[in-house]
DNA sequence: TCGATATCGGACTGAAGGAGTCTGATATAT
DNA sequence: ATATATCAGACTCCTTCAGTCCGATATCGA
């Protein structure tokens, strides 16, 4: 339906969490989920697959938690989303090198793949700071 | 996932079907998804949404079937998305008013409503006659 | 050293939505 | 009449999402 997971805006707020405190040391999943009234457990799960992902940093421990592995600046949506869900492509047709598995008859797959990239230079030109501002 | 439904895909291609052969009379749900592997059943489900929000005629009766309402030049993809799989909202959490049922803490909102407004814009400047071109 | 507090990883369950089927009704041309 | 269409809704899988739970590991402080 062409909507995006929980998971992904969960990640997004948490990341804009993140950089709004930018420098003011690191956050546990409980401090951050607390705020929006989301599930610690899930919560949690989403900093970790942003930490495997390189956006985020770790630290265990007491006074432990998460903290931006760069500044805003030079993390976008589409980082944050992908990391998440795995690559942004609005068709299921479609393998990551453009190739139509269902039909070779499909004649709409060209077109889509050009609105899907549109959708993408969307999200990477859009930084957490810009969605701080 | 942010990703189009199988049934908007197949609408696509009916519609980019018809489109290909604008003037040359109606073709039936057989007719279109023979030529691109998809069940004739869930086919014609795909084609009575598109009726019902007049983006087709249809005609019942042997010699039957479905043509476009009017010319591929004024048919959007989003026309057709939208016919389909409702409103093009890529978050689940706010309604068409743009309220946020979930949290009205929830920070990445606005930044999100633009992006999806880029996304409608680009299905809506889509038109069926461009994909055929 | 012990314990509290973190992250981390995977397995697990329940609910929701998608894909596709089936049945029956209505309309139309031959 | 009959064959061929659309039409409408209910129905069944099956996948995926949302969320939980448990055990393991790492770190800080007393």
């Amino acid at each position: 339906m062409l909507r995006l997971s929980k998971k992904s805006d969960y990640g997004l707020m948490a990341v804009n969490h993140l950089a709004r405190h930018y420098g003011e040391g690191s956050f546990s999943a409980r401090d951050i989920a607390a705020g929006y009234g989301i599930p610690v457990g899930l919560m949690a799960k989403v900093l970790q697959r942003l930490v495997r992902c390189g956006l985020l940093r770790s630290q265990h421990g007491s006074n432990g938690g998460y903290t931006l592995a760069r500044p805003p600046e030079f993390i976008s949506a589409l980082d944050v989303i992908h990391a998440i869900d795995g690559p942004v492509m609005i068709t299921a047709c479609q393998t990551v090198r453009g190739e139509c598995v269902q039909t070779p008859m499909c004649t709409v797959k060209e077109p889509l793949r050009k609105v899907n990239e549109r959708i993408v230079n969307a999200l990477s030109a859009l930084s957490i700071a810009e969605i701080n501002a």
